[in-house]
DNA sequence: CGTCCGTTTGAGGATCATCAATGTCCGTGG
DNA sequence: CCACGGACATTGATGATCCTCAAACGGACG
């Protein structure tokens, strides 16, 4: 698997459940969720891993040869550049599936940020079985429309200017993401201040003063650094549609 | 349709042939153009329209109607900010689908730049012939897997700094979309000089002021804007991949 | 021939990257 | 228990780059 990870330690329940893909739509309102045969089924075709945090699943290059789902954690994707700096592509939520490649290689390098549980599936088996079963493959086509409007946006985002928009539009994302977990008026944020920086493409210093900004105009405070309260949702807002 | 549009003028040859989606792959290779048969089926279920420049095909917001197939123009895909400025999120080139929708609304503005001739499908048709057949099916989401790595590059190309840097990697785009069609060494670049500065997300002069560096560093010759010939490859590919 | 649109060129100002130093947290080892 | 080390984060000063404003230029078209 191209990488170190964790051995042996599985949950020893079989936790079908947890390969939902998550609701997008291509227009038409469905029930956004697996069934549960096609959760069984996949669960079937796929290998549950436990992998500790600061783990490389996969390097940009390497041959492609698994899909991976994430049911737990956060994963980051992202791409080394010459001048030693990262440019974080994607984070990987739980229900996100993640492997992009280009003519049988990985596109990006892909790394735990937290702990976290992936099932990952053979390539191939999961083309096979896309082919026998359209309407779980309608569910990855959906997936992957979500994954492409997500990257259109951040395309938005780290063409801004301004360094404290930019956070905002990134703690909105975030927002976004965590919205269907109930977290209300306070935002998770689970990565460092580096992979900030990383993602929406300002320096680790721009970050840092963006955070203290956004916190002196009293709009949104932070505590013990991973976590985001929005206290202005007003002026929030504002900021993260002003361009 | 939500817009103007050129009525009549369908060319009366009924060409099937030009409804191909685009090579892509999943890692598999495969035979990446759609069989005669889902071409016929797809011609079947869709309209020809044939549509002059600078024509609006819907705008953002829009509820979602149809999903559109460029079988020849060139077509921008864009997002209005408040500030009135425009940034582009792609550019649709033949055998390219497009209308990206999210809750039921279209997420972009899309714009003829050339005369284009594009073949409409009302949405839900579309979603169910991908259900009844899976094959055809695996080839929009290799093609909306194509489009994220797309977006993708095209955020590390907004995230660079330097402006040569990012119109160099523009025309590495250009050049990609239209190595298949044999333009070897000379690349066409359609759209106008405004339309690159929104897309990589610099300023006009910005633009202006790269493409004459790159002419005065002879790594490139432009010639009447709508054309450019890689004059040192090595350099150019240095430029495109040195961040 | 004049207007309009897109582009080029120039000068000044704002913003972020870079470099450098200090500060904080946490785990390790004495 | 405390001191040390390392990773990460903050804060400050300087410089480079690009945006903005402004004016001139060019071709297309009436």
């Amino acid at each position: 698997l191209h990488a170190k990870r964790a051995d042996g330690n599985y949950p020893s329940t079989a936790p079908d459940i947890s390969l939902d893909i998550v609701p997008v739509d291509m227009g038409k309102s469905r029930t956004h969720l697996l069934t549960a045969a096609q959760r069984r089924h996949l669960a079937d075709l796929a290998t549950p891993m436990r992998v500790p945090p600061r783990t490389i699943v996969y390097r940009q290059g390497d041959a492609l040869s698994w899909i991976f789902i994430n049911t737990d954690g956060l994963v980051k994707s992202f791409r080394e550049l010459r001048s030693g700096a990262r440019r974080i592509v994607a984070f990987l939520f739980p229900r996100d599936v993640f492997g992009l490649a280009e003519n049988g290689r990985y596109v990006n390098t892909a790394k735990t940020i937290t702990a976290a549980t992936l099932y990952r599936i053979q390539h191939d088996v999961l083309a096979a079985e896309l082919q026998r079963d359209a309407d779980l493959e309608f569910r990855f086509l959906c997936k992957v429309t979500q994954k492409l409007r997500e990257a259109q946006r951040q395309t938005l985002l780290v063409g801004r200017r301004d360094a404290v928009g930019r956070l905002a539009m990134f703690l909105k994302m975030l927002e976004r993401h965590f919205a269907a977990t109930g977290h209300n008026g306070w935002i998770p944020v689970p990565m460092s201040r580096t992979e900030i920086a990383d993602y929406v493409g300002l320096s680790l210093e721009a970050v840092s003063r963006a955070t203290r900004k956004l916190a002196l105009q009293g709009i949104i405070a932070f505590e013990d650094g991973h976590t985001a309260h929005v206290l202005d949702r007003a002026r929030f807002n504002a900021l993260v549609a002003a361009m």
